[in-house]
RNA sequence: GAGCCCGUAGCUCAGUCGGUUAGAGCGCUAGGUUGUGGCCCUGGAGGCCGUGGGUUCAAUUCCCAUCGGGCUCCCCA
């Protein structure tokens, strides 16, 4: 097709109305969903101050380099959040939450921003969900977590997914488990590769994520994380498996999964989809202990995940699972002559008025064409009105599924459909 | 930032070994039925064959570039 004039931005898609029901739906099950574990919505302005998103991000400059919308304004730097962990604890912070009282269980449904090259389940716009709880180092608080990500994913009906665990201790421990990591892997550095042998330096812990075939048997005899945890650490991890068995929540320990901050702290999970591709996480989080006191707050330990909801709904299209319903109308009137139409467009609101959705043609066509139309628009019934239902005061409505039609008054047509 | 594949109606795709008016199905629209949808029939609208350049008597077709899309690597807070 012809180059339109303005298009979108790279990685930047429009939500249609053929596609909104599904986004409505999944929101609204979100919100459902949230309500009965008691996590309450918390909504951050789409910009954040630069310096909160790149804090902490110091030494990944691949991020910060290439990975940020950002832009200055004469003073004032702005960036596009890519993320929602840090501006809701700016957030608790900045409003000082804690003064509620208890833990805050916190949840956000909306969209991020990252420069990256767009693939399949990956945009440059997209759109999370995810829950943070800020103020509590319970075990328990981790499992609530994680039990509310898989119970959304299987409320929508996506259950062949896979959870990983992992513990990922204290900054200290990791520093450890890095240094013994980098020690087994140094003898055979030459054969590791070259993806692999840039990270040795870099970030060590991505070589555990490689997918490079000659990296696998090194991979394989490698020291596990778990080994370097701290007794506390390891004590909160077991209270977590524990308590994960109990709620019959079912996870696959993997000491390779690791997390690139330093504020990350204990428990991090993911849960995979086979759905999906390279990008096969459809959520993930962790405990990250160590954020709120970065960002300004007293020391505070806190554990969320983030989920895609693009991916999520990736994943139900591989399933065939339909999302919501779909759109229909109560009534459509339809009309013939300028009189009836007249009548029709006025009708129109006492209908809705008595919380019945009605509509009509826009376009003076054909009553076979009103018809049609009808059709389309999926309505349940046409009321149809011309000279003679003008002259007897009584009209015609057409149950469009039975196609059955009565000749009806006014009245009683509001009172058959109210019953409906 | 790197690699591979792909760009023909709104959508899904034929097609042209380089040759005159570029096709189908679906969708849209009008009519067949001057007051009745889904099925059927007939007509219509809708394309600079992504864009720019090159080769050629001639390019939608071949070549180059560019833009856009897809998949993958890098990255993944």
């Amino acid at each position: 097709m012809a180059q339109p004039k303005y298009t979108t931005h790279l990685g930047m898609v429009d939500i249609l109305p053929d596609e909104i029901r599904k986004w409505q739906y999944l929101e609204n099950l979100i919100r459902e969903e949230a309500e009965k574990f008691n996590l309450e919505e918390i909504r951050t302005p789409i910009m954040e101050q630069t310096e909160l998103i790149v804090r902490g991000l110091g030494q990944l400059t691949d991020i910060v380099s290439k990975e940020i919308f950002s832009f200055s304004r004469g003073e004032d730097n702005y960036v596009l959040r890519p993320e929602l962990t840090a501006p809701v604890v700016r957030s608790y912070v900045e409003n000082h939450l804690d003064q509620r009282g208890g833990s805050q269980k916190l949840f956000y449904i909306g969209p991020m921003f990252r420069a990256e090259r767009p693939q399949k389940g990956r945009q440059r716009q997209f759109h999370q969900f995810g829950v943070e709880v800020i103020g509590s180092d319970d075990p328990v608080a981790d499992v609530e977590v994680i039990a509310f990500m898989i119970h959304i994913y299987n409320k929508v009906g996506i259950t062949n997914t896979s959870l990983k665990l992992n513990s990922i201790g204290d900054p200290e421990s990791r520093e450890k488990y890095k240094e013994a990591l980098k020690a087994h892997l140094k003898p055979n550095f030459d054969k590791l590769s070259e993806v692999s042998q840039k990270r040795f330096e870099k970030n060590p812990l991505r070589i555990l994520d490689s997918k490079e075939e000659e990296d696998q048997p090194f991979i394989e005899s490698v020291p596990v994380i778990t080994d370097y945890l701290s007794e506390e650490s390891l004590a909160h991890y077991n209270k977590v498996k524990e308590y994960l068995q109990d709620l019959e929540i079912e996870f696959v320990e993997d000491p390779y999964l690791v997390r690139g901050m330093d504020y990350y702290t204990q428990t991090a999970f993911e849960l995979i989809s086979p759905d999906l591709g390279a990008q096969d996480a459809l959520a993930g989080g962790g405990r990250y202990d160590l954020l709120v006191e970065e960002i300004g707050g007293q020391p505070t330990p806190a554990v969320g995940f983030a989920a895609g909801m693009e991916r999520l709904m990736i994943a139900c299209e591989e399933l065939g699972i339909q999302l919501g319903t779909e759109k229909e109308v109560d009534v459509y009137v339809v009309t013939l002559g300028d009189e009836a139409r007249k009548w029709g467009l006025k009708q129109l609101s006492l209908l809705r008025g008595n919380n019945l959705s009605a509509t009509m043609d826009y376009m003076g066509r054909s009553m076979k064409a009103q018809m049609k139309d009808a059709n389309r628009e999926n309505a349940r019934y046409t009321l149809i009105v011309g000279g003679n239902e003008l002259a007897e005061g009584k009209f015609t409505l057409r149950n469009m599924k039975e196609s059955e039609e009565q000749s009806l008054s006014l009245e009683e047509i509001i009172q058959k459909l109210k019953k409906d």
